[in-house]
DNA sequence: GAGATTCGTTAAACATGTTCATTGAACGTG
DNA sequence: CACGTTCAATGAACATGTTTAACGAATCTC
């Protein structure tokens, strides 16, 4: 029994030809999704054109749902790690909306397809679900990270929630990124702008009689 | 050619037997979705169950999606004008927790329901879409003029933007709601809850250089 | 190296959402 | 009342996602 230990990288014949077969599947996959959008596509022509049958598919990723993940989650993946590189110094607003167009240009490049990626990412099963509660997460915390450093600098108010902020954030963001996909509104990015802005201005008046450090 | 304009009651005995039929179905797909879930629903058993064909129950409606929209859509318009109604005078917040509370509640009496149900509403195909938006405008609305009046009482400050601060509340609930559904957080309208408040607070800091009045 | 075993692949079977031609009763018309 | 028309309802056919038994080549064991 040499069990070689999850996601190893093996060495054999019939290794290599699975993992070139899965590769195949793959690119066939996102193709076709671009294509024609996912529920238009269809596994068999899928398989067809990774010159494989329809039954591969299936083995390789138990789905059609599984497929698509698999197919796109990377380059999510890529865009957000290259958006979180490229943010820089400048003010937090700023800094945001860089990540806000660059995250929607990543629906946006794929017109067929992204009302039913964020609709699958947004309520993926396992073990999806998790990947991508763990991407937001990362997001999460450098926006958290954003919002420290934002207070340091003098830019929020000192003891800022960060992670709360950073809630607020994807609020707006999924907000407007669904009303776009949806149709019911044109520009996101603008939308979100809007969002923070007046999330960071706050609403109560400002001689209110209720001191600043208000809780329950 | 006596054409009854659309949408109008018919008396005839074939008429009658169709809306009966179309209740029937509807009532047998409720029951059903409720019992088993969306996707474990099967469309033969929704049938059987109103005794009628496959075939009758599309002729009705015209796919599953349709039909899981026709059988809850009146049961979330009727929570949501109730909701609605009984907001009463309270301070903005206390309104504000009470119409969270009252819709969660709406998802929460469906568990086997509750992420199809929102998947669905969320990303409708017309005309379900249309219906969904006017049932959020609606809503939306309201609570533009919740603010305004807290305005007038000076809880905001004069001037508030109520339809901005209306988008905002919907980003904080349908976040909170998504990860709810996902499993990811377990008291969504805590959550809402803290969004507000800290969207209400902003998170400027008190002796900002910049005016209170800031624009892009 | 020969036999046993594993496992990637396949094709056929299956489940279920959807389409469609057919039917017969209700309906309108004379 | 007799006729043609409409249309709700049907069930069979279809499309497609998914399951499964079987095959055969790679791998393992001795």
């Amino acid at each position: 029994m040499s069990n070689e230990s999850k996601s190893q990288k093996q060495t054999g014949v019939r290794a290599t030809q699975k993992a070139a077969t899965g590769q195949a599947v793959l690119e066939a996959a996102r193709e076709e999704f671009e294509r024609v959008g996912f529920e238009a596509a269809n596994l068999r022509a899928i398989a067809a054109r990774a010159g494989v049958s329809a039954g591969t598919v299936l083995h390789h990723y138990g789905d059609k749902r599984e497929l698509l993940h698999a197919a796109l989650f990377d380059d999510l993946e890529e865009t957000l790690r290259q958006a979180l590189e490229g943010l820089g110094p400048g003010p937090l607003e700023k800094q945001l909306s860089a990540l806000t167009r660059t995250v929607f240009g990543y629906y946006q490049r794929r017109p067929k397809l992204s009302r039913t990626l964020l609709k699958e990412s947004l309520f993926a099963d396992e073990p999806w679900a998790g990947k991508f509660t763990a991407q937001v997460g990362g997001v999460h915390g450098a926006i958290a990270r954003l919002a420290q450093e934002a207070s340091a600098r003098g830019e929020l108010r000192p003891g800022v929630d960060g992670a709360l902020f950073g809630a607020a954030y994807f609020s707006f963001f999924y907000f407007a990124l669904i009303s776009w996909v949806q149709g019911a509104h044109p520009a996101p990015v603008a939308m979100v702008e809007r969002l923070i802005g007046q999330h960071l201005e706050g609403l109560r008046p400002p001689s209110s009689l209720s001191p600043r450090r208000k809780e329950r």
